[in-house]
DNA sequence: GTCTATACACAGATAGAC
DNA sequence: GTCTATCTGTGTATAGAC
């Protein structure tokens, strides 16, 4: 790699950790091509070498997101692959789910942020859903498991899914930014839980 | 009310409906004045002699709605005042309640789909958690009612109450709008219902 | 590769005629 | 009250020097 080149890797990669600063202060839709190259210390000229537009960037933070998640499920599945044989009517298991999916939110927030903000710009298609739906879909093969294997469900496995999604996504999009709200991470892990196993008012 | 007065109500009664239309079909940020004055059939000047922003115009549309909902309950219940001794673990009284909140959502979906979405443009600030929890403030109210009656909540009442708004709210983003998800409103109340009354895996 | 300077497009808002 | 015409601010994107 070339000295020029090398500089310019630098660059790109200064822009995309202001864009992330920047999403999660101002809001994706707000933020500024001037707002990210000044915060990065670039001129505005400059952000045009690496990236056409603002939405070209937000899809290589993306790719760095999915990147990263890959490297590290690699790291503790060689597979790749999550296994569909899990069971979520066992506290433990469910509670490992909710946590791992609260994690992933909590520590890519910009990019889930502004990604959310965007979709939710163009309403009249049927983005949000589908990009629910997929989101979930590994929490719906496990629901598929657990009725292939007799237990009783109480909706169709997409749609309980979805809920379980929407409920989680919803709930970090609202405490994770502002961090007011006063519950830990395991308080909510914990009441979700409880709530998903057992509803509203625990049997057990 | 004399005649000019009158053709101005007018006029501003097709602006805001054609606000709600617009704001449904492009989302709130990306209708632009003209397309709201465009699609009422008036001029671009005419806006401003109704209402000073866009984002005025979506209070006043705010301030429609709680009005109609005002109606609307005291037209079931003389005193304007939910009663707070619901029992949420009746099935019957669980559903009726996430009905009502499902139909008040999908009759008011462009102003809730706006505000959220004005929301979303600054995220520093926790108006998306003090939203949630003031949304849900009565079903926050219900759950402390089952507390003081003796029965086991599985976590803080607030919090409880929010995570079911969440769920509820977000769903009703994803799914209404687009009418691609296949769900009817029954379905959907129903699964919620069971979710949140016996948990993942329903017991009777 | 990165900078400065600038062209261009567009939405918000106002002024004044009718 | 409502219209047409217009001004102004602001953000995107490009051109050309270094």
């Amino acid at each position: 790699m070339g000295v020029r080149a090398e500089q310019a890797a630098q660059t790109a990669s200064a822009l995309k950790q202001a864009a992330r600063e920047q999403f999660l202060q101002r809001g994706y839709l707000n933020t500024k091509i001037t707002d990210i190259t000044a915060a990065a210390g670039r001129s505005t000229g400059s952000f045009y070498d690496h990236f056409g537009s603002k939405d070209e960037l937000l899809q290589a933070l993306l790719e760095d997101m999915h990147r990263d998640a890959r490297a590290d499920v690699t790291g503790q599945d060689l597979s790749g692959q999550h296994p569909a044989d899990h069971d979520l009517t066992d506290r433990a298991q469910l509670r490992a789910h909710l946590a791992a999916a609260w994690q992933v939110m909590r520590s890519n927030l910009p990019v889930m942020m502004a990604l959310f903000e965007s979709g939710m710009a163009e309403p009249g298609s049927d983005r949000a859903w589908r990009q629910l739906t997929s989101d979930t879909d590994m929490l719906r093969r496990h629901l598929d498991f657990l009725q292939q294997r007799g237990d009783r469900l109480l909706g169709p496995p997409e749609l309980v899914a979805a809920a379980m999604g929407a409920m989680l996504s919803m709930l970090a999009y609202s405490i994770l930014p502002g961090g007011t709200a006063g519950y830990s991470d395991d308080q909510v892990v914990d009441t979700l839980t409880e709530l998903l196993r057992t509803g509203l008012v625990g049997g057990s």
